[in-house]
DNA sequence: CGGCATCCATTTTGATACTG
DNA sequence: CAGTATCAAAATGGATGCCG
C-alpha cells in the first residue's frame, strides 16, 4: 500500500505529501487547542467517518505530528496531542485562515457546523502583532458552555481550551455571536451596546481588543457568478 | 456534480474547500512566479493528466483565483494568472514550504523531480525580513539555462522568473547545486569555494546574502522508523 | 502544441454495521 | 467510547483520440 506523494524535491510539495490529504489539515486545527479524544475529533469533523478518522491518526502519529498519551486525572481516556513538529503547523493553519477570513467568509450558510473554537482560531489569524506590543493580558470567552482564553504578551498571542487562572477581562456570549464577531460581521463593542455580549473586568481593554483584532474587510472573490 | 465541502462555517475549512484538493496548492506554487501555459503548468507536474489539470484550472477560474489571459507579443499564446486572490495565497504556499524546509526536506530522493522555481521559493521561504531593514538589491539566479531574479527592497523580497535589468548580484550554478543551497545541505560561500557556483557583482552583498538566507536547521521528524 | 472528452484500472472517501 | 470491517460512491491517473 504505497502511500500516494508529488515525487517533487520541493518544501511546499513534501509539505502537502504530509498533511495534504483531505480532512488532515482540520485535524490539525482541532489539536491546536489541546489534546483531544477519538469521539471529540469526529464530533466536530461531520462527514469524517471512524475508519478514515483512525486512518489519519494513525497516519500523523507515523508522520510524527501527532502523539497519542493518556489524559492526566480524573480524565485517565487516551487522547491525541501535538508533537513539536505537529506545533510548527500553527502558521500553515493561521495563514488558510487569514486568506479564508478576507475571501471566504462570505455569510454562514443552513448546511454548515460551526463551534466556538474555529472562531477562537479566526481571532487568532486576526490579531495584529505591531498593535500589540507592550500590551499583557488574559482574556477569557464564555462561548455558551464552552471556555476559552487567550494570554496577549507582548507581540504573541496564545489560545487554549479552558478557563484562565486570572483573567483581566472576561466576555459571556453565545455562539452566533462570537461567530459573527470573529467573522467581522459585527463588533465586539456592537455586540456589547446590543447586550448580545457581557464583559466583566477591565474596561480599557475593551477599546484595545479592537485594536489588536482589526476587523477583516471581506472582498468579494467571485466578480461574476458562475452560470 | 456537487462540488465536495467541509460544511463548516470555519475560515480554515472554507479556505480549504476552495483549495484544498490535490495539485491545486501545487499548481498556486507554479503560477507564483509569474504567467504559465497549459503546457508548462503540466511538464512541472508530473503524474497530473491533461484532464486534471483541465479541470482544476476551471475551478480556479471559477473561483476566482485564477484568471486565463493572452501573454503579450510576441507569444501571444494564452497563459494563466494569479487573480489579487491568488496572489495572497503567498503565505499559504510559503508557510508550507517553511514548515518543509525545516521537517521535511532530508536527501532528495531519485523519484524526485526538481524544478528551481521551487527552489527559489524555498529561498523566499527562508528570507529573514528582520536581517533585511535598509537593504536593497536585486539578485539574478542563472540555474542551467533557467533564469530568476529577487529583487529586495528594505523588508520585503519579491522573486520572479526571468533576468534582472540591474542586477546588483548574479549568481550561475547548476541546478544540483542550488538545489543544494537553497535546502540548507551546502552554503552559497561553499558553493563558490568549490567552484560549483559562481558570483558577479557586488561582493560584499555575498556575506550580507548568508544572513538575508539563514540556513534552516532540518529537524529529525520521526525519533524510530516505522516498522 | 493547447485543450478537452472518453474510457478504464486503481485509490480514496463516506457511511454504516459491528466488536471489545 | 474507541476503533475495525465492509462496501458503494467518488476522485484520481494514465492512455488515447479529437479538433483547431
Amino acid at each position: 500500500m504505497e502511500q500516494r506523494t508529488y515525487h517533487q524535491y520541493c518544501a511546499t510539495a513534501r509539505t502537502l505529501d504530509v498533511v495534504g490529504e483531505r480532512w488532515t489539515l482540520l485535524l490539525v486545527r482541532e489539536l491546536l487547542t489541546g489534546p483531544k479524544r477519538f469521539g471529540d475529533l469526529q464530533r466536530n469533523l461531520r462527514g469524517l467517518g471512524t475508519g478514515l478518522l483512525a486512518a489519519r491518526l494513525k497516519h500523523l502519529e507515523q508522520q510524527g505530528i501527532v502523539r497519542k498519551t493518556v489524559l492526566p486525572p480524573p480524565a485517565r481516556t487516551a487522547a491525541y496531542v501535538l508533537t513539536a513538529a505537529g506545533d510548527e503547523l500553527v502558521p500553515v493553519v493561521l495563514s488558510l485562515a487569514q486568506w479564508g477570513m478576507r475571501w471566504a467568509m462570505a455569510d454562514p450558510r443552513d448546511d454548515e457546523t460551526f463551534e466556538p473554537g474555529w472562531a477562537v482560531l479566526g481571532l487568532k489569524a486576526r490579531f495584529d502583532r505591531g498593535a500589540a506590543t507592550g500590551i499583557q493580558a488574559v482574556c477569557e470567552f464564555r462561548i455558551g458552555d464552552e471556555v476559552f482564553h487567550a494570554r496577549i504578551h507582548d507581540c504573541t498571542i496564545e489560545t487554549n481550551y479552558g478557563p484562565a487562572q486570572q483573567p483581566d477581562f472576561v466576555l459571556t456570549t453565545d455562539y452566533r455571536t462570537f461567530r459573527d464577531i470573529a467573522a467581522s460581521r459585527t463588533t465586539l463593542t456592537q455586540a456589547v451596546a446590543t447586550q448580545q455580549a457581557a464583559i466583566e473586568g477591565d474596561g480599557t481593554l475593551l477599546r484595545q481588543l479592537s485594536s489588536l483584532f482589526p476587523p477583516v474587510e471581506p472582498q468579494p472573490r467571485l466578480p461574476r457568478l458562475p452560470r
